[in-house]
DNA sequence: TGTTAGCACTCTCTCAGCTAGAGTGCTAAT
DNA sequence: ATTAGCACTCTAGCTGAGAGAGTGCTAACA
């Protein structure tokens, strides 16, 4: 793989990217300036295709890009790119409410991004399991209604209605929830249930029959709705490749799917991940590439953001954007 | 219009609705047991082409049912059919978790409403802004942050997290709450800000600054996002008349677009309506059907729910459906 | 030896023409 | 009033030809 190798790949993909029409010798001589004629740009491409790098549709269409050839693009040719200003003020502003609820950031991380990529983006939470309570208390709310605030050692907040007995007054709630704040203070919510329900641990069987209603919700809080976020996916709609219609279903199906969440919680690793194409081995999104990141909340507690889009995606602006906002979000997340 | 016109009529539209194909004269005696040959039901559908009820693709095409054929359809011919078990426990059962915000109620029954119809499903939530203020309180949360719970006299909780100025404490918060319900309870929601930005109220000047943060809230719940919640976007790709791909964009942009919940909160009247095809005046949905009704809340504060569907569908389910969920929507929320 | 011009070849896309099939509308018989 | 029969119309689908784009190979060239 030679310098002119690489500028040749390199020019066929911008344009197939640009284009997402196949690419022959001819086009590549003209609109870029290789400095050879189509014939040896021909022998190239030649070369490149037993490489592997590209694909044929058939004897006569231009050349197409391999998954090994984008690869390769994504790893070695491609350069960052920098986002413009309007775009960075964008993502700084994005997170200048200052609420505090998850679900609330990661709708709002989905919009933005797949606002900005114009492709469909999903954001997952952090499992709020990880995180420790920091703080609990009540706001009774007539009708034998409470609502229960949850406030996590990570700064998040959450909360929900629930009914209690007859017996929970005002004040019987205020100083249940002290007791519990000063009980449990630091310690992990999934390790909260296994203390709540041991009968070994001291003087808290009072709190039971309350906390039980708790735990409900404290379980919903782990795989609920709101722990995912799809923004955008009418986004695709906009792209030749999803002209069928059947296509589209499979792949918006897909990100409606459970799997998804496995497919993105799996690249645990730190900083922007690409997936091309067969990659994944997902069936449904064998010609969609996925750009994903990690972001982080109050230690190792984890989230993950990605972007799906055709495989003739634009990388390097996609994969700046999702720098930008995990970046963006895990530093508003500490704050 | 004599008796075997409507029959025809009917026989039609059930077949179209069944098939989405246009249907011949042959098809229909041979299917739909109409005791008279093909050749007289072709004279009576050249009747009812004539009369407007019918629409021909072209000459040697079957018929296709006109929007005012649907109309009469829906209007005189269609009986209502009864939902079955499991469809009436799947309604009763929606509402049965005890949530009291807002937002849980559209989102739930949009959802509800989009998988029992299998087609998009919106719901408007009723203007928070008619209800009066019951009750206000805040919890504290550190960080100069608060959380504000708001309870409606209708039963709803909504609750916001603001920052608040640093001199103001848990106890000076608590008062304040207090306060503050004692002298606006039974207000309405959008009186609140006239009375509060009013400098003749009495002595209320000191609520003043944290009240203008919440002002800022109350307005957003008022045009907000949790204010309409769409669902089951995708059905409509299983129906074959979105088998283009434009007009699957122009369809779902337009349940993304804020016309929307003007025409629907336009047919404010009560029960089950239907807006068939080019009815809406509706560019964007001419060939599309919908089914509204709206649903009680405390009083006279009303939301609006919605289906959205090919013309050709099958509105006597779709009916049963809607009227029974927004019953039912009604019941849990006065309850 | 690497590059290039030339050229035959291959494959798809499009368009015209054709056919089969479905359905109609009219006429005449019942 | 109903129905059988039949000519007519229109579409969907197939076929074949031609244009166009692009390739791969060969031979000439620097």
């Amino acid at each position: 793989m030679d310098a002119r190798k690489r500028r040749v790949l390199e020019a066929l993909i911008d344009d197939y990217i640009a284009t997402a029409e196949p690419v022959g010798s001819r086009t590549l001589a003209r609109k870029y300036g290789l400095g050879v004629s189509p014939a040896t740009i021909r022998n190239e491409m030649a070369d490149l295709e037993e490489l592997g790098y590209l694909d044929k549709p058939h004897t006569s269409a231009g050349r197409v890009p391999s998954d090994k050839g984008y690869r390769y693009y994504v790893d070695e040719i491609m350069r960052p790119i920098a986002l413009d200003v309007a775009e960075r003020e964008r993502i700084r502003h994005a997170y200048q409410v200052r609420v505090r609820e998850l679900h609330w950031f990661i709708h709002q991380t989905a919009r933005l991004v797949s606002e900005l990529t114009q492709y469909p983006s999903l954001v997952v939470a952090p499992p709020m399991d990880d995180a420790a309570l920091a703080d609990l208390s009540f706001v009774p709310l007539g009708d034998d209604m409470v609502l229960m605030v949850l406030k996590t050692s990570t700064g998040l907040v959450e909360n929900q209605t629930l009914a209690v007995p007859d017996d929970f007054d005002a004040v019987k709630l205020q100083r249940l929830a002290e007791d519990f704040t000063r009980e449990f203070r630091g310690v992990a919510i999934h390790e909260l249930k296994n203390r709540i329900l041991d009968p070994l641990q001291g003087d808290i069987s009072r709190y039971r029959e309350l906390w039980q209603l708790g735990l409900k919700w404290v379980t919903e809080l782990e795989e609920g709705e709101d722990k995912v976020s799809l923004a955008g996916p009418l986004n695709i709609l906009n792209y030749p490749e999803f002209r069928d219609i059947n296509k589209v279903r499979r792949v918006l199906s897909f990100l409606e799917k459970e799997t998804v969440v496995e497919l993105v919680s799996r690249s645990a690793s730190d900083g922007v991940q690409v997936v091309i194409g067969a990659e994944s081995s997902m069936d449904d999104i064998q010609d969609c590439s996925l750009v994903m990141a990690t972001y982080r909340m109050g230690g190792n507690v984890v989230g993950h953001l990605m972007v799906l889009g055709p495989r003739r995606m634009q990388y390097n602006r996609v994969m700046s954007i999702v720098e930008a906002v995990s970046e963006e979000l895990t530093r508003v997340l500490h704050g």
